[in-house]
RNA sequence: GCCCUCAUCGUCUAGCGGCCUAGGACGCCGCCCUUUCACGGCGGUAGCACGGGUUCGAAUCCCGUUGGGGGUACCA
């Protein structure tokens, strides 16, 4: 068998899009599972609704997913160019050899006339074009030329069933007669997509079309357009077709565009890892198999076929998606952990730099010991900043949240009097140290439950209800500042 | 309207005629661990849409019904 070719071809309008991602995951995925090229080209044929800047964001979007590519624009490749708007002369050429064959002829029925002639004959006017213009003499062309009116190209439609063998629902039967005549060129001479995007597979040698289900009811008329491409030695052969699984929001509806949540750098900026959300994404619509849903993208592209693909659409679930993502983060050697977060503390203000090497003694010091403390306490990177802000803010910058501050015990201040009494006095500042002594004074000495006793502790602290482990935590601030700290909630008791 | 398509716990799925008293994961609920929150461990909740067939036997095959989705353009 032939080397598998698939091809990824989004227009670039907009910001990436979940679904389109999927998209485009799955086609990596056969690509790279079977040793195949993976073809990237641009459709961009709506200068309407295209930018350069939509573009750009795909790039960046591929390359975050590590979903790389053997052919397309700025790599080049054999069956280039790969935008689709510099190949109008590639689709005049085949335009005219379609016309020549008599695949393709000149319609100049508008859609009033189409619709009279339904409802003429009692038929319902919505049943779509009619095969009026098929067999115009050329008398009747000049007729309507001199009438002013420019004919639109349709392909001629066989009158049998059509019948695709497609690989994740098995055939599926297109009953002759339902697939009216369709347009493949404007009557301004400008070519459809129905036109362009068959083409271009054809003449790119795909041999896999991999796309969403929204597609496969237009599937009958690229067959027929593959058909006559293959018999006019346009085309090597049909290629095979596989319709993926709608991806839903909430309800049943489609992720729609509005949705924060089919933007993929909205789930980037919230601190998903490429290699989570890829994860999760992968398992719309497939499975690496019983009793298992983590995997890392090698696993993936080990394991991955299109035929173990469902046919059954899947909703985008971000609780799901984010436990997965947590598992990933559980996955990193610590000291790629701490790449990965202090870009998010940067941005947030809290380190000098983006860059881990360029990090402050004291900076890469602080993140080194407390890294171990978050890493299973984090589900995103985004959670980094309010995990371990406090570490890197001066005592006086510490913001005591108002959740934190309720729920302080009635008896917060005799317990921070007590712990600064206690910790005072410690030579060894270590968290085992810390604990037995507060312990010996809070728990032991005074009665309290440990739960209430180290509570107020942590908020004078951190300021947050939730944080690291507290001993831990006073270690790596440093008992001077810890202190300071617990100095300062007392006075605003 | 017409055409196509989908149908297992709330969600994503495993299942491809007997291994199913239907498995896993997320979520949710308990319990254990515990300095908070997590992690981890243990347990629980919940499903084959419905009706007919076929078969010794159906979640699995066929047909209908119902419900969902997509398409039906001189958009992509």
């Amino acid at each position: 068998m032939s080397k598998v070719r698939v091809r990824f071809c989004p227009s670039p309008t907009g910001l990436p899009h979940v679904g389109m991602v999927r998209t485009a995951l799955f086609n990596w995925a056969y690509a790279r599972h079977t040793g195949g090229d993976m073809v990237f080209r641009i459709e961009d044929t709506d200068a309407e609704r295209d930018s350069q800047e939509s573009y750009e964001m795909l790039l960046d979007a591929m390359s975050w997913l590590g979903i790389d590519y053997d052919e397309g624009p700025g790599i080049g490749g054999p069956y280039g160019p790969y935008r689709q708007s510099e190949r109008h002369d590639l689709h005049a050429d085949v335009v005219r050899r379609l016309v020549e064959g008599g695949y393709a002829y000149e319609s100049f029925s508008s859609p009033e006339e189409i619709e009279a002639r339904h409802k003429a004959a009692g038929r319902d006017p919505k049943l779509g074009y009619d095969g009026f213009d098929r067999d115009l003499t050329d008398e009747q062309k000049a007729a309507f030329r001199a009438e002013g009116r420019e004919p639109v190209l349709r392909m001629r439609m066989p009158d049998e069933d059509i019948v695709v063998e497609d690989l994740i629902r098995g055939t599926v039967t297109f009953p002759a007669g339902t697939v009216p005549d369709y347009v493949i060129v404007r009557a301004n001479g400008i070519p459809l997509y129905t036109l362009v995007n068959p083409v271009d597979d054809a003449l790119m040698k795909i041999t896999h079309v991999l796309r969403g289900e929204d597609l496969l009811s237009s599937t009958p008329r690229q067959i027929v357009l593959w058909r006559a491409m293959v018999e006019l030695g346009i085309a090597d052969a049909v290629p095979a077709y596989a319709h993926m699984p709608m991806v839903l929001g909430e309800g049943t509806k489609k992720l729609s565009k509005r949705d924060p949540e089919s933007n993929l750098f909205h789930h980037r900026d919230r601190g998903f890892l490429p290699e989570g959300l890829l994860n999760y994404l992968a398992l719309l619509g497939w499975s690496i198999g019983p009793d298992r849903d983590v995997f890392t993208p090698a696993e993936l592209v080990e394991a991955f076929d299109i035929a173990d693909c469902t046919p059954n659409p899947a909703r985008f679930d971000l609780k799901k998606a984010e436990a997965i993502n947590a598992e990933h983060m559980r996955m990193l050697p610590p000291g790629e952990f701490a790449k990965r977060v202090v870009p998010y503390l940067h941005d947030a203000g809290l380190l000098s730099t983006a860059e881990i090497q360029e990090l402050t003694p004291h900076e890469e010091q602080t993140l080194a010991e407390a890294i171990p403390l978050v890493q299973t306490r984090m589900t995103l990177l985004g959670e980094a900043p309010g995990m371990l802000g406090f570490l890197f803010l001066g005592d006086d910058e510490i913001v005591v949240e108002d959740a934190a501050r309720a729920k302080l015990p009635e008896n917060a201040a005799e317990i921070l009097d007590a712990s600064i009494a206690v910790l005072e006095g410690l030579e060894d500042f270590s968290p085992e140290a810390q604990q037995d002594a507060l312990r010996a004074t809070l728990v032991d000495e005074m009665g309290i439950k440990p739960r209430f006793a180290f509570g107020p502790l942590r908020v004078a602290v951190t300021g947050r209800l939730v944080s690291p482990p507290l001993f831990e935590s006073m270690e790596i601030l440093g008992k001077d500042h810890a202190l300071t700290r617990l100095r300062s909630l007392r006075a605003s008791l």
